[in-house]
DNA sequence: CGATGTCAAGGAATC
DNA sequence: GATTCCTTGACATCG
C-alpha cells in the first residue's frame, strides 16, 4: 500500500509546488518542473510513494484569454520526460486534481468546454511524463443545478466529448453535498470510468445507508484488474472555527466561534479511526491511500510513525 | 521589512 | 440580478 498527500510540501521549507507568479510576470511550466524535481528528491528521501500534483504546474495553460500559455506542454517534452522518469524510478505514483472551478457537468457550454480542454491538458501532461495508467486525474462529478439526474446525465454526455487521453486518465470522487458512491456507480455502469473512494465524503453523504465495507467494495472493483485504485482517506476537523463576522449596520468586524463543519480535514490523521477503517477493508483487493490533511506530509509522516507503533502495515 | 490587498475560473444560498 | 460564502497560500504592492 501506498500513502501520498496532496501538492504543498511542510516538512522542508523552500520546496515550492507551481510557478505562482501573476500572468503578467510569464510563469511557466518549465519553472513548475524544476521545483518538482526538488520535491521528487524530497518524497525519495522520506519514502513517500504517491503524490499530487499542483493543479495549477502548467499556469493559465487553459486560459480562454491568454493563448500565450497555451503550449506550454509542448515547450517542455523534454523536462516532462526527464521530471516523469525521475519519478518512475523513484516508484512515485503521481496524479491531478483539478480546482473546484472546473465543472465537466455544467449547463453552461463554456465551462464545460474549458473542464475538457483542462483535463485534456493534465491527462497529457501525465502522457508526456511516462506515467501508467495508476496515474490519474480526478474530479467531481459537479453540480446539481436543481435536478441531480439530469445532472448525471450531462457529465456522461460531455464525458464522451472528453479526448481519448482525457477519458483514459479521469476518474471520479464521490462529493460531500451532491454525488455519493450510489450516484457514482450509476454513471461509472454507463461510461465504465473509475471512482475514487472519498473517506470522509462518503461518511457525510451516503443516503442509501451503504455499510463502508460494501461501498469501498464497490469503488474498488470499478478500477481494472491490473491497475492498483486510490482512495482518499481524512479525518474530520474537531477545532472550532474562528469566522469574522461583519455588522451590517456599524460595519464593525467581530470574530466568533462556531463549530466545525463535517466535511473540513483536520491538522492530522486519527490513527485509531484510519485502523478501523481498514479493518473493514478486510478481504477487499489492495489499494494506495491519498491522505487529506492540513498537515500535509507531515500528517502522512506521523501516520506511519503511529501506525507502525500500533504494530500495523504501513 | 511587515502589513495588507489580490488572485482566472463555479455553484449554491440568500436577498 | 446581485452579493456573499466556500477556503488558501503566496504573490504583489504599499507604507
Amino acid at each position: 500500500m501506498r500513502f501520498g498527500f496532496a501538492v504543498k510540501v511542510l516538512g522542508e521549507p523552500g520546496l515550492k509546488s507551481n510557478d505562482a507568479r501573476r500572468w503578467q510576470s510569464n510563469p511557466h511550466l518549465g519553472v513548475s518542473l524544476n521545483y518538482l524535481q526538488d520535491i521528487i528528491r524530497y518524497l525519495e528521501k522520506k519514502k513517500i510513494r504517491m503524490y499530487r500534483m499542483s493543479s495549477d504546474l502548467a499556469p493559465y495553460i487553459t486560459h480562454p484569454e491568454m493563448p500565450q500559455f497555451r503550449n506550454q506542454i509542448d515547450e517542455c517534452l523534454d523536462e516532462l520526460a526527464y521530471v516523469g522518469r525521475m519519478a518512475r524510478a523513484a516508484d512515485i505514483r503521481l496524479s491531478f486534481h483539478p480546482s473546484q472551478y472546473i465543472v465537466l457537468n455544467s449547463p453552461e457550454e463554456r465551462v464545460a468546454d474549458l473542464a475538457i480542454a483542462d483535463y485534456h491538458a493534465e491527462a497529457r501532461i501525465l502522457d508526456e511524463m511516462g506515467q501508467g495508467p495508476e496515474a490519474v486525474v480526478v474530479t467531481h462529478v459537479g453540480g446539481v443545478y436543481n435536478d441531480k439526474s439530469a445532472g448525471m446525465e450531462r457529465f456522461i454526455k460531455n464525458y464522451n466529448r472528453l479526448s481519448d487521453t482525457a477519458r483514459r486518465r479521469l476518474v471520479i470522487e464521490n462529493d460531500e453535498t451532491n454525488y455519493s458512491v450510489e450516484d457514482c456507480l450509476y454513471i461509472h455502469s454507463r461510461t465504465g470510468i473509475r471512482i475514487v473512494f472519498d473517506y470522509l465524503h462518503h461518511m457525510n453523504l451516503n443516503p442509501a445507508k451503504w455499510s463502508l465495507s460494501y461501498a469501498l467494495g464497490a469503488a474498488l472493483a470499478t478500477w481494472p484488474a491490473d491497475v492498483t485504485p486510490k482512495i482518499h482517506f481524512s479525518s474530520p476537523r474537531t477545532e472550532l472555527r474562528e469566522v469574522k463576522r461583519k455588522n451590517p449596520i456599524t460595519g464593525k468586524s467581530r470574530a466568533e466561534l462556531l463549530p466545525p463543519l463535517l466535511d473540513q480535514h483536520s491538522d492530522y490523521i486519527n490513527p485509531y479511526e484510519f485502523a478501523f477503517f481498514m479493518e473493514h477493508a478486510e478481504g477487499l483487493r489492495e489499494f494506495d491511500v491519498m491522505i487529506e490533511a492540513k498537515g500535509k506530509d507531515l500528517a502522512l509522516l506521523r501516520l506511519k510513525e503511529n501506525l507502525s507503533k500500533m504494530g500495523l502495515p504501513t
